[in-house]
DNA sequence: GATCGCTAGATTGCGTGCAATCACGTCCAG
DNA sequence: CTGGACGTGATTGCACGCAATCTAGCGATC
């Protein structure tokens, strides 16, 4: 048996990451005990976690909430999100090895059958591939704490679900940038691979502004 | 009476940038909750605090530790720390307000007459004001979880007393740099400002590096 | 003599109880 | 009818106890 902290721990961000805890919502300690089958040490403990990675926010005395994301907030994650990216492509663009580029390339493959119109379209497998792509960079930058702070600069917008939100053309784009990247990576180019990365973030960006204010207009 | 996880927060937190904590040594939950006065709870939650901060490293069952420090580890963080205080100085350009401009130039005045030779030399006072300096870039930068980054980042190198190292000419170089900055947000030029501060960073690199491998020599 | 296994002590992980604090509804005064 | 004080219920913050796990020391076996 896993310790119980951590059993907490993904639970509720799973909860939180799959919509089952609207942003807003009260997480009262003693619910969240009932939910993971613990007591609320563990849960209490979990909440630390999440609040550090910006998932929920805590008050004194006032318990937690599902942080609520504003456009602006959007905005700047994803400014710094290109920015701790970007760093990282660079560094790995030095350190990373041949097998992992490799793997990158076949991922590149696997996306673009899943990302083909039709069907056979299976965003959510374009999502994992697409976490292992992103992975695989930032394993190779072997920067403890940069993968710390991508971890809680990234994991925030998948709250919106993103893939979703691609036209096809957003998408072709995605995976054209995908190809540059292994390219500059197997160039060991780190000014490429950074320039690319940022390229591919602020158009992800671009997107999530756009189907953001869609969303507003229809209301 | 605030909190007592922050008050044992800020305690361990206290003696380890003091040096009370030696790197790599063992932090018992009951030691430190006399020491603080508490109980292990705030104690533990304290600890929970301070590894995302990166400060100690917990392993299950085996307890917390002090972080240790390689020079690549150093190195690293002060890339990273180049990357995001330069980011922050970007964003500060286009926000910050004529009166906090002011105070930065004030405390430039006071850093160069505490830095200034001879027995009123005042190395603390230094970092004490360059503090509230960057603090005010970080501030204006208006992102919240920029500042935490920052917060993350900025500590760790604290340890190691920074401004005991500078020579003259260090701290010479880093005054113009402050007052550089100072011109650069005036003018609001944000690409001005972020380029400045990434210069200040890796400068500070530089001189760490150099005196953390003069002691290597020594031994 | 070295390595493995075992036992004892110590330490962490977790559950639970109690006091402090907060939110909300009610009552009273203006 | 509105504003404020008060009381009650619910929730968090903290302390403590017990069980699970780890570390260290000792003895046995190869």
């Amino acid at each position: 048996m896993v310790r119980a902290v951590d059993h907490a721990y993904s639970l509720i961000r799973d909860g939180i990451l799959a919509g089952r805890h609207e942003p807003g919502e009260r997480l009262g300690e003693a619910e969240l005990a009932e939910l993971t089958e613990t007591s609320r040490t563990p849960v209490r403990e979990a909440l630390r976690q999440l609040e550090m990675e910006g998932l929920v926010e805590v008050l004194p005395h006032r318990g937690a909430r599902v942080t609520e994301w504003t456009a602006a907030d959007l905005e700047e994650i994803y400014d710094l999100r290109a920015m701790l990216e970007a760093f990282a492509a660079d560094r790995a663009a030095g350190r990373i090895e041949p097998k992992d580029v490799d793997r990158m390339a076949e991922l590149c493959d696997l996306m673009d059958r899943a990302a083909g119109p039709g069907a056979a379209q299976d965003l959510d497998r374009v999502t994992e591939c697409n976490a292992e792509f992103h992975g695989l960079v930032r394993a190779a930058a072997a920067s403890t704490r940069l993968v710390t702070m991508l971890n809680a600069v990234v994991q925030l917008p998948l709250v919106v679900r993103t893939f979703h939100r691609y036209s096809a053309a957003d998408l072709a784009r995605s995976c054209a940038h995908h190809r540059e990247l292994v390219a500059a990576l197997r160039a060991g180019d780190g000014l490429w691979a950074q320039s690319v990365m940022r390229s591919h973030v602020l158009a992800a960006k671009a997107v999530l502004l756009r189907s953001a204010a869609a969303e507003t207009e229809t209301r």
